[in-house]
DNA sequence: CGTATGCTTGATCAACGTCAACTAAGGTGG
DNA sequence: CCACCTTAGTTGACGTTGATCAAGCATACG
């Protein structure tokens, strides 16, 4: 594979970049990799050409190979089910891995389809099979990362299940927002990548559910929303709302 | 170790049984492991005394060390939100493993607590990726056995976002059914080991919706329940309820 | 500039939750 | 072994939350 030079601070689409000096390593592989490992790493990760809005990762149902890390821009995974209604059961930012849901069947049960412009790591997982044998770094890592998917995916059942539409909505803003802080953006002032339907379909509220509590939180002063564009305003109100302790 | 001699149809609670000769191996080891490989793994899995009804195989925030396989009897998941609710995130009965949600924290996410008296095979995790780092076909197995339990959760996750109590009941009895099936066990005749309190927590339900719902089916005649005791009537009725493909 | 699409807001409705009373089942001590 | 008590489950009446239906508005795109 041929690399070109690499700057510190580059473009996040930038396809110049190595997991060595990627600014996202540290959510991507949080693992105290060596330095050799994360070269080895390298070697295997394939990034290509970046992803318009609206086209597929992946689709459910296509045979697994590889998982894939966000490099920038976002991701939404959904699942169709057998009367077919759409599932949305998750939003991926930078530096988070999708496609995990295919090592089982060996076929994907999401799609996984870009929401903005945006640049993905390819990671055969065959190669990782093969790298994690040879480092046990890497293997505790992926069974870590798949451990934490399952982690994820439970909270959010608990959320379905117990909380009402205030506190669902409430919830995801705070996610989104420490997201953002994690990626060193503001976890005050961000863009919904997703469309009200979307948010709507992952929190299991209707759309219009979701716009009357979006303005709810408006009128109460705890966000201000502007279509996409959303300003948090009283994030330990939000907090609260999402049944978070402090 | 010391193993006792091992008989072909053994009782459920037997000590004395080895994976190599275990009648839910099929389940617990769908892959096609090698004789030589089951051996390695059966002189890691360490097999106590059945657990009593209500006790705990592990706590929720526990220091993660094993993984467990069902081997009799059945076990709830459940955490404890921020707020101090219970939500049970999972029924595991023979064949199925419990615990994988602490890999990523080292710490458990959930408590585990027997429904009924239970025989469990501990396997430690590091003894796990000691072996996969030996056995590659062990290692994938893993990778496996955790994807398959993150899409298991988001069909859940589905269930709950987009399917009313009817579908939700219709679905955990489908599911209960199929499972006891491969157990070799009656799909039609079944004692359900949890509470209707621990049906509608799982669900997203009151206990009183999941007793409606029960007498509702039973009317209909798709079931007939006395107590915990059930007997499906009307599988296809079922399935179609629960929005599940023919 | 016009049309399509996404979003908001209002009015009404239904599913499920809540509250309450009652019944059945299981467990314990006399 | 039975009587009592506790806990689990059922059923009914009523209330609330969020879905549905419908109309209008804003934004984006050709």
């Amino acid at each position: 594979m041929i690399k070109t030079a690499s700057k510190q601070h580059s473009c996040p689409h930038d396809q110049g970049i190595s997991c060595s000096n990627c600014r996202l390593s540290s959510i991507c592989l949080p693992l105290a990799l060596e330095r050799e490992e994360i070269v080895q790493l390298d070697d295997i990760v394939q990034r290509g050409r970046p992803l318009q809005k609206g086209q597929h990762v992946y689709r459910e149902g296509d045979t697994f190979q590889s998982i894939y890390a966000v490099r920038s821009g976002s991701i939404k995974a959904y699942s169709v089910s057998d009367n077919g209604e759409e599932q949305v059961t998750g939003f991926y930012f930078p530096g988070e891995i999708v496609g995990m849901d295919g090592i089982g069947q060996n076929r994907y049960a999401n799609s996984a389809q870009a929401m903005d412009v945006s640049a993905i790591c390819e990671i055969p997982f065959s190669r990782i099979e093969e790298l994690s044998v040879k480092l046990p770094t890497m293997q505790k890592h992926f069974f870590k990362l798949l451990s934490q998917e399952i982690v994820e995916d439970q909270r959010h059942i608990t959320l379905l299940s117990k909380n009402s539409a205030e506190a669902r909505l409430a919830s995801l803003l705070v996610s989104i927002s420490a997201r953002h802080a994690r990626l060193h953006l503001s976890a005050v002032s961000f863009r919904l990548p997703m469309s009200r339907s979307d948010i709507g379909n992952f929190l299991g509220l209707t759309i219009e559910t979701v716009s009357r509590v979006f303005s709810r939180f408006a009128k109460q002063e705890l966000i201000s929303v502007s279509n996409k564009d959303v300003t948090v305003m009283d994030i330990a109100a939000l907090r609260k709302l999402a049944n978070l302790a402090e």
